[in-house]
DNA sequence: CATGCCATGTAAGGCGTTACATGATTTC
DNA sequence: GAAATCATGTAACGCCTTACATGGCATG
């Protein structure tokens, strides 16, 4: 999947700036790109040179100028083109922290514990953030359609995910204090 | 986390070439790395050259040599260093499927349910895979070191997240149906 | 006779990240 | 006076992926 199809699908929605758009992705959690400055400048350039959206520049006072792109009728037929032509992709669960151990598991069982318990402390913490988000996002009000209502299920589908990370780090911190306690006198 | 510390943090266990730890990357569902040629034999390389590794040419007959390499005293205590150092990485979950769902929403909301429907078969083909993995590593019986509970545990947490996968696409195609049926007229 | 496994590497290119460059306005 | 927000871009670099190159042996 590729950031213009994204960026045209924002779009599609209403009229933005790239900064807009960068904002929209850094803070939504399911949104795979990290937002940062060269990806979206570039691609809103591309697009623009293709014809799928066109920019106009706003000028106005006390702030900088800005670039607004709105999608053209030839971007809403490409976006039409992708969406029907689109598999969906399986998830990619990158958790370096399985590696790390995985490893510690073979060369210091002792660290286990330990390393476990860190990691517990930034997931929490995460949870935390994305629940406070869920917050304010369900109080501004969601209109009753399809959009806001998956909007919705995405958020709750993520924020269970980190539920289940610290669910399945407290039960395996605790079978190993149980199977391998730290004075291991066999 | 980079890939020389897991390479080093496998040799530790045994001996092993490039080619067996390519396979080792590739059916490891919790290996962050594809197993390409590229990174694991470069890497090697360079950990040879930084005298972390050593490279022994294995000549046989029959099949092609190979060059299997062992981890040093020096690289040991690199391993070491890592993993007392080593903070616990926040898992990164990317899911192109869900911008393609809320994209969906927005434009098209009557394709959702098809879509939802697909994925869901995908999901559940990787979980079967994932599943009958599972087993063969359960057939040839874990030693009870924490090393092979650890092992088991991050293979029951994949399959755990796949399960919840598959979960919430039922749940959501089940509101979906509920709340937008396919014939909208207000 | 074709495909797949064993086995080691290299090359090209895409995608992503951080950091740089610039500069006005508002907030603490 | 320092830092954040608004705002658009560019540059350098690293990681990762696919594909290429080579070649014997085994299996269907």
């Amino acid at each position: 999947m590729l950031i213009d199809d994204a960026i045209l699908g924002l779009l599609n929605d209403r009229p933005m700036s790239g900064y807009d758009l960068k904002k929209l992705m850094l803070d939504s959690p399911y949104m795979i790109w990290s937002g940062n400055n060269n990806q979206i400048y570039k691609a809103l350039l591309q697009l623009a040179e293709h014809g799928l959206v066109s920019g106009e520049t706003v000028h106005r006072d006390g702030t900088p100028s800005k670039k607004v792109y709105a999608i053209t009728a030839k971007g809403r037929d490409a976006l039409g083109d992708w969406l029907a032509a689109a598999e969906p992709e399986l998830p990619e669960l990158r958790q370096p922290f399985l590696v790390q151990l995985a490893v510690a598991a073979r060369v210091d069982p002792s660290r286990l514990e330990a390393f476990l318990h860190r990691y517990l402390d930034e997931i929490e913490a995460q949870l935390k953030m994305l629940q406070e988000r869920r917050r304010r996002l369900a109080a501004r009000a969601g209109d009753d359609t399809a959009a806001s209502f998956i909007e919705a299920a995405i958020d709750d589908k993520i924020i269970s995910f980190y539920e289940g990370e610290a669910e399945w780090v407290q039960t395996t911190r605790q079978s190993i204090c149980g199977r391998f306690p730290k004075e291991d006198e066999t």
